[in-house]
DNA sequence: TATGAATGAGGTTTCATTCAT
DNA sequence: AATGAATGAAACCTCATTCAT
């Protein structure tokens, strides 16, 4: 009896789902979930903001949902470190492209406005408690670890190196994020430097 | 009865203003503009809000003020450099100490948000531009160019260097501003092998 | 393939029908006009909201249809109670068990929603004005003096004995059509007490 | 310092509070919390409506303050029926006739609507549920009791007596508050003689 | 006929700003 | 100078209604 069959109506659910998620990061990543009003979700995506609400109950749960696939996002890159060829500063030096890359720091910015802003739901809250920095500097200690014993970086404790390298990295993809002229994204090579042995 | 004299009145108003200036950087430092209630900065210099607008004819007047200082203030910085004493690169370790030092760095988030938010008054866009990045690396052009001669810092072109070291200072400045768990800011001689020759 | 023959189509959209009119007074019993959305009473009828407008052009018009058939079915009840049996008393307490019978209440609540909000047609205004009290007060004046030669019911005016007695009787119908917890429905035999010769 | 002295203040919030609170309670009355748009609330207390929200946070809380005094005083009023004079079924008597009241009864009808309508915060259904109608039955039970052991009413189980005597007057109530052409509030002694021994 | 995606008018609420005192 | 009551534009969200399939 149903004008569309069920597959097709579901086709169309994930695509505009998709298409306002990918819309809704773009601005909430440049303006905060403050900054960021639904009818620019809607304007981005091409869709009315009434529309919207058929997807998404309000714009916490939009915004939790974005924070929710980066989070999951950006475990996943940390844990695959440990996949990739090479030796412990070429794995190192390759997570640090995967961090500042275009694709991937609207969801760092997201996780930026959600550390530093007011107007964010409770359950952001507890996800980011659940995703914080320590996490990050657990699954990185055994690389780092490493690559002190490999001779390829300094000496010190691998836990404020990594908190440190971590947090220039972060510094620079909340810039880049917001495509500003005049900030100039420092090459990869330049960053090691950081931590690596001269 | 008598009323206060000129000069009394005078006093007041200046002390009300700084007063207000300075809960008012507090305030959008943190919050940024659009996130910034204007009895919030109110209830942060303990005046009503009412008071506000004898002082400032409007919070974008209110926030183009404290860019203006701002701006002034990163331009002195930047320029009293070369008063410092030392070698080229002790210079630049000091104006390094000096833009992560706490109490600079609310002014250096007010900056961000002007270059990153949408509800930035036009004036201060025009301030922006003026003294945007471009300004900073012709500032310290000669510094740099005379640190590389002294062969304390890499060789390459030292346009690239400033904007790229200046642009790590600028990420972990925000980072910094916002006052957030799970940061750590790098000391600065961990910065400074971004750019020193080994 | 071959398409329902038009008898078939005919009989469905009858069904349909009615299936929608039988939901849409639940719903509309107890929230009201303005309280009642659309999707409650799909819901409730176990369809689309969207066949609701094959069927019914606005809510207004589902709400008029309803009322239109309440006013007819609350004016048959009045004047089928002359072909009932018995003495007058007897028959008014035929009429009061047929109006405080569950199955009634719903049609009653309706029209008390239609003489209450606002959010009324006005073409159910004119058709409340035509079937106001009045009209009902008139149609049982002469069963009402018929009781009173007989003795079995209190002198005085019938017309307000009759309007007084029909709104103690509306205001239970009111309270009972909620289905609500606490409230007790008097006996009838008890409410005719209210008019009743000792 | 402040230009209006605290007292003066205080007088301006209570009387705004008072006007908002009177305007409310007619329209909530009539329309119920859904039917209800604040700006009716506004207009009718000639008030713009954001000033609203300086006094009442939202339509939940307006409308939980006034079922809040609404209980306390239909409380208050049966526990005041034993201090009034006369024989028990005269004290009866004079409660009916004080809950007829035209001053009543737009509080009886926003408990009717509270009990009733579903867009209703929790807060109010646990105030109702405190309240209900077995509460009132007890407080009124010793009275009744009396009336019987006088004579004065009918026998039979009072708590029966006394919840079909108030559904009779809550339904009369809910009818009268609304102010509608057509129905008769009947006579005190007319509904008296529900209860009265003949 | 039947479905549910899509739209937009209208309601609730927030907050910058004005103004009487 | 100082206060806080008062206003109204603009944001979020709901839901009656339309329309492609």
């Amino acid at each position: 009896m149903a004008p569309l069959n069920e597959e097709q109506l579901h086709q169309i659910r994930d695509e505009r789902r998709e298409q306002i998620l990918g819309a809704a990061i773009k601005v909430f990543a440049r303006r905060g979930i403050i900054g960021t009003k639904m009818s620019m979700i809607a304007a981005e995506a091409g869709i009315s903001h009434g529309l919207l609400y058929h997807y998404f109950s309000s714009k916490e749960e939009l915004f939790t949902t974005l924070i929710e696939d980066a989070m999951e996002g950006a475990e996943a890159a940390t844990r695959g470190v440990y996949e990739l060829p090479g030796t412990p500063i070429e794995k190192i030096r390759a997570l640090s492209m995967e961090m500042l890359d275009e694709s991937g720091t609207p969801y760092f910015m997201l996780i930026h406005h959600a550390r530093t802003s007011d107007g964010v739901p409770d359950k952001v809250k507890e996800l980011i408690d659940r995703h914080d920095m320590n996490a990050f500097i657990e699954r990185l200690l055994p690389l780092f670890r490493e690559a002190q014993q490999a001779g390829e970086i300094v000496e010190g404790s691998p836990e404020e190196l990594i908190s440190s390298y971590l947090s220039v990295l972060s510094g620079l993809m909340v810039l880049n994020a917001q495509g500003i002229e005049g900030y100039r994204l420092p090459d990869v090579d330049m960053l090691l430097r950081l931590i690596a042995r001269p």
